[in-house]
DNA sequence: ATTTAGACTGGATTACATCA
DNA sequence: GTGATGTAATCCAGTCTAAA
């Protein structure tokens, strides 16, 4: 008797508050963490809740107060639940019932609300995918211009340096045609567009071309 | 008939008590 | 002092059910 007394006192200097900071989740003592211990108490006599006539609906003012509770805090240690009870006129049982509840539903709603987050964040992620697919099209088509626009350059520069003396040069010997001694500024004009749309867009030619 | 909320059950975990 | 075991308190998930 005196003994369990004695832990009283000891357990109150180390009872902690906060012991389950969000969802519920079973205990986990976290590593390094001087180990909470949970108050511990002696079976007190009276007990016959259980006997007793059911209280069905908590009055208003009884559900404020076990409200307010909840919202400084959603555990509810030995010496609250005991307060709350006699504050309350209700068997600790109770109000222990009460916030298991309370926690329970709480948890749920909670969780609903993460998943209608997740869903509305899902369908605006959609919505930007096809956007950008969009773009990947028009981006596309405007690349294929582009190229066309080049190719024919090519062709009209193919047409001036034929007139030329070097004309004899084959393709091979003067490396990539774009390298060729005329066109330079029609062809550079061209890339820097062609460029210029990548940048301004922020893809890469590599992912443009494999598309 | 459906929803809400109080109560219960069962399994798990933890802290503490007791005993060999 | 220490490990094994028992017990009480508490948690959560799931369920039941009276009352609105």
């Amino acid at each position: 008797m005196t003994s369990s007394m004695h832990h009283e006192v000891d357990d109150q200097m180390i009872l902690i508050s906060q012991y389950y900071p969000g969802i519920y989740t079973q205990l986990v003592p976290e590593q390094g963490e001087a180990k909470p211990r949970r108050r511990r108490k002696k079976n007190k006599g009276s007990e016959g809740s259980s006997g007793g006539v059911r209280k069905r609906k908590l009055s208003e003012e009884q559900v404020n107060l076990l409200e307010q509770n909840f919202g400084d805090e959603h555990k509810l240690e030995s010496e609250r639940k005991d307060k709350l009870a006699s504050e309350l006129g209700l068997d600790p049982r109770q109000v222990a019932v009460w916030f298991q509840n309370r926690r329970a539903r709480w948890k749920s709603k909670k969780l609903e609300e993460e998943y209608s987050k997740l869903k509305t964040d899902h369908e605006s992620t959609v919505v930007e995918k096809c956007r950008l697919e969009t773009e990947v099209l028009k981006l596309k088509e405007e690349l294929s211009q582009a190229e066309r626009e080049i190719q024919l350059l090519m062709e009209r520069c193919d047409g001036v340096s034929s007139n030329s003396p070097s004309s004899s040069l084959s393709m091979d010997a003067m490396g990539p045609p774009f390298l060729g001694e005329f066109g330079m500024e029609g062809l550079e004009k061209a890339f820097d567009l062609l460029e210029n749309n990548y940048i301004i867009h922020g893809l890469e030619w590599v992912n443009l071309y494999d598309m």
